[in-house]
DNA sequence: CTAAACTTTCAGTAATTATTGAAAGTTTGA
DNA sequence: TCAAACTTTCAATAATTACTGAAAGTTTAG
């Protein structure tokens, strides 16, 4: 496999594995792109390499910014904008772990909290309800613990927690 | 909150939930009814309840079961078929994994191999592109460990690793 | 201050995904 | 074997989500 296929390869399937998680093709494709290239990229380049508009390139480039895995970069004498991902696949994953912690499972839990202590009414309805939903919570909170933990330590923390018990 | 504001609210947010995680709405909101109700619905009841169509009860349901976590039920002597969650949390945890991961993990890992493992032609592009892969293929085959061992050991293995961890 | 070089926004449109509902299919009891 | 009671399928449609591209906004060099 050369290159290039297989450059766009990944690139096709981190789009798809994106789609699957809730994340826009174009959004994991920008950072695709630049995971692999060994040099910030510009707009006009990433448009051009992706076959996408300047709009799209430069809505979804926000995000990326926003969830903390690519970064803007200037270089000297230069009035464009580059842009490059962080490469490190722990901080990676650590950063990918806080914002879908803080998107998604916060205000889960938050609902679940409030819903699993409804007033006991007696019935088969609410003694189910409060079962079950505090059963999740605890799941949840559970799961959402590990992720602070490991948006905390040090970088290998996970690794190394993870190495211990997969052998 | 009384009893049917509150089940309310745990169902649309678990169709949100499920939304950012790439599962449909009423798949999620489905799960949802069955989770927290004392007694297995019927597609009627299903359809009622959450105010959809047969036709999109009736194949997300088939989908609910194709992932493992509901079940039908029949009532001797009655024609109608009743469907019900796997009510257990862990066991919840466990099926979703597995599915996942066979589902899409597991492709995106071959991809991130045979990538990793091209030709070497010396340019900075391939070097990045190798490098870049194959850490990443690290990260995903040490979490995917994890989810095989969470669905191979029994009930509770996950939470008492992640309890050793997170105190 | 101005204009060139660049970036961002957003209304309109396209593409994708979810949903409906009626028709086709299946099962069962008589 | 038939028809009632039920379930599944799927073409048409609706709803949602993503994308485009031109216009508006911003920055900087001169």
């Amino acid at each position: 496999m050369e290159y290039k296929e297989a450059r766009d390869k990944f690139i096709s399937t981190w789009g798809v594995l994106g789609s699957h998680w809730g994340i826009n093709k174009a959004m994991a494709q920008i950072h695709a792109l630049l995971w692999v290239s060994p040099k910030p990229m510009s707009v006009e380049q990433i448009m051009e390499e992706l076959k996408i508009s300047r709009g799209n390139t430069s809505m979804n480039i926000r995000q990326l910014m926003d969830w903390g895995i690519v970064y803007k970069e200037t270089k000297a004498g230069e009035r464009k904008e580059y842009f490059a991902s962080e490469k490190d696949v722990q901080e990676l994953a650590r950063q990918v772990a806080k914002e879908r912690s803080r998107r998604e499972i916060k205000p889960v839990l938050k609902v679940l909290k409030e819903v699993s202590n409804i007033d006991n009414d007696g019935t088969d309805e609410t003694k189910e309800l409060k079962k079950q939903t505090a059963s999740l919570y605890e799941l949840a909170s559970t799961m959402d613990s590990m992720l602070d933990k490991l948006i905390d330590q040090e970088k290998n923390w996970f690794t190394k927690m993870l190495m211990k018990f997969v052998k």
